[in-house]
DNA sequence: CGGGCCTGACCGGTGACCAGT
DNA sequence: AACTGGTCACCGGTCAGGCCC
């Protein structure tokens, strides 16, 4: 009666919510026996157990984080940056994360990042490590933001760099081998018989462009082709617009180009499109690879021959090493991540590549 | 000394973070003012307010949200759904939501919606109910799928539907209106000569499908066109792949449409593919266009015509009638969200749409 | 002595109530 | 009586320690 009146007459905003003792109450042991019970302790019989079990499924209770969190039960609390411009990789990444934290019971708070100012980085994450979380995940390209950032006074708590363009001290990091990737697609290039093959690269600040254009030049070099800077143009950006102005630049330069490898999909999108609008046919007059395996590879005429990572897999790889990382972090704060995860890439083939013309 | 044995010896995973009772010490006064300064309450004179403030400023004390929580200063804890499949529209969901989360002090829990069982979807939300969701937001098709899982029993929280297909009952939405839009850029291609314009449509069980066809039939209706079910090809999703196929017959048919409306702009892009397989040049021959405003939209060749809405801002409109809805609905259960807001939509005009060829 | 279960203090805040001026 | 500000119980769990067989 006592207990009935209590409930009733509570303030709670959560009204009728099942709790622990209402369990307790209904199986007649204490909320300490059902505490046991939900995480699996020793100490209570078996007949008991179940008895709790079902009451618990009966009820409905569910226990309250709130709670278990001011209790001391915490889990691993990370935080998620995140650029405004929602790209493929991102989407993928955010989803990836929401998916791994349900599976790995790991809190996610998720933010939006400036990109162009590395103080701004700093304070963002430092009120977000005030706030509770004790580890970044950091997608490309605010990795390396965020090693800029952190160049001075070290980042104190783990982090995961996901897809970063270089490696980046004091991080650990999930990525695919995107030097190895682009000499590969180059090289099939070459043995399609090209030799004049171009390359849109992207900032030097972003993602792989480095590492692609490494692998580019490597590739070029092992095949015994001169490197030429009239073949390389490095676009600005990431973005369509900037890649049609690099795109131009790359195809009015003499003796033709027969081939160009973008350094992602939407670069070789804009590669297409110039292609188109100056009469170009492609993949007979000119092939094109791009990388990511974005939709636009998908969606544009001809389908792009490109590189597949998946962005979904490396984040839920690199969320297991986070979940670990805090985990052993909280027990010695010393523990510095620097794991480097390579996962395979796939060469996807599609209709934007042909034999190189002849003459 | 006997306070800072207890907090040196005190078990707490988060060993350093500062409480509101260091706060209190600082400044020589109890908790309980702290936390009215904190929360701008009268009763406390504006020099001890000051004082307070620093304190907190100079310990960087952040107030614990499951403390808070658990002393039932609840926020609203909204739901949202997502599908497998992360098209740009659901990108541009998630996002919008976290922005609008922090700015309204809301909780956002992020789960993945099996889209084809109505029954799992049910269980899925009732679970999260169960956890301490008290709204949802459900991005289309997840609301269309909603309303038939809570068909016989209502949903009963507040709950608003984005850019759903059709208006469903007990639930508010924010939406554009498609119907509108599907004929305004129909009528756009009748003013530029076209009269046999056919029509890609999407699924009738996804988002504006069966809107966006209304608003063709009634445009080709006012405009003297008679209705020709040759002119229309449903096809049995969004994809690129499954585009190919309509779009193939579409331009099978005899006499040739001279103009594509597909509902939205994969299919549209599929258009494109097929007309460039075919030899067919857009927009010279064929002119084509598309709906959402999607990244391919910009990145094809040529650019598609098509309808901007802006999913991030109705995304952000959603969260705040979510938010008042929660807040009313907790103190009158009986509260059932209504609204349905529409929000203006654009034309965005690109090359993919030309004169109607003179026979 | 040890397995099985319960009691009491505590996590970090907040609301109701109370005590001075 | 109107302001200020403090005290204490409580939110829903968890851990240490105690009691009993």
């Amino acid at each position: 009666m006592d207990i009935l009146e209590t409930r009733r007459g509570r303030r709670t905003l959560h009204p009728q919510r099942v709790t622990m003792k209402d369990v307790a109450e209904a199986a007649n042991v204490s909320t300490m026996t059902v505490s046991n019970v939900i995480h699996n302790r020793a100490y209570v019989t078996a007949e008991l157990r179940k008895l709790v079990q079902e009451k618990i499924k009966h009820l409905g209770y569910v226990p309250n984080r709130a709670a278990q969190e001011l209790a001391g039960v915490s889990r691993p609390h990370v935080g998620l940056l995140y650029p405004a411009i929602i790209n493929p990789f991102i989407a993928a990444v955010i989803a990836g994360s929401m998916r791994a934290a349900s599976r790995l019971k790991v809190d996610v708070s998720v933010q939006l990042a400036q990109l162009d100012d590395p103080r701004a980085l700093r304070t963002t994450m430092s009120r977000m490590k005030e706030a509770g979380v004790d580890g970044f995940l950091l997608p490309s390209p605010i990795a390396e933001l965020a090693a800029t950032a952190f160049r001075k006074k070290a980042l104190d708590v783990p982090a995961v760099a996901l897809a970063p363009g270089i490696p980046i001290a004091g991080m650990a990091s999930v990525r695919s081998d995107e030097r190895q990737a682009a000499y590969d697609i180059v090289s099939m290039l070459f043995d399609l018989g090209h030799r004049r093959i171009g390359h849109v690269a992207g900032p030097d600040s972003q993602g792989g462009s480095i590492a692609r254009l490494q692998g580019y030049s490597d590739a070029m070099r092992a095949h015994g082709l001169a490197p030429d800077p009239h073949l390389v143009i490095k676009s600005p950006s990431f973005r369509f617009q900037d890649g049609l102005a690099a795109a131009e630049t790359l195809m009015s330069s003499e003796p033709r180009v027969t081939a160009i490898f973008a350094a992602n999909d939407t670069l070789a999108a804009s590669v297409v499109a110039t292609a188109q609008r100056r009469g170009i046919s492609v993949p007979q007059d000119l092939s094109v690879v791009g990388y990511d395996d974005a939709p636009v590879a998908e969606q544009v005429w001809p389908g792009l021959t490109t590189i597949h990572q998946d962005a979904q897999v490396m984040t839920e790889r690199a969320m297991e090493i986070l979940e670990k990382g805090i985990k052993a972090w909280r027990k010695d704060r010393s523990i510095r991540l620097a794991e480097d995860v390579v996962v395979p890439y796939e060469v996807v083939r599609r209709a934007s590549c042909a034999p190189a013309p002849v003459k």
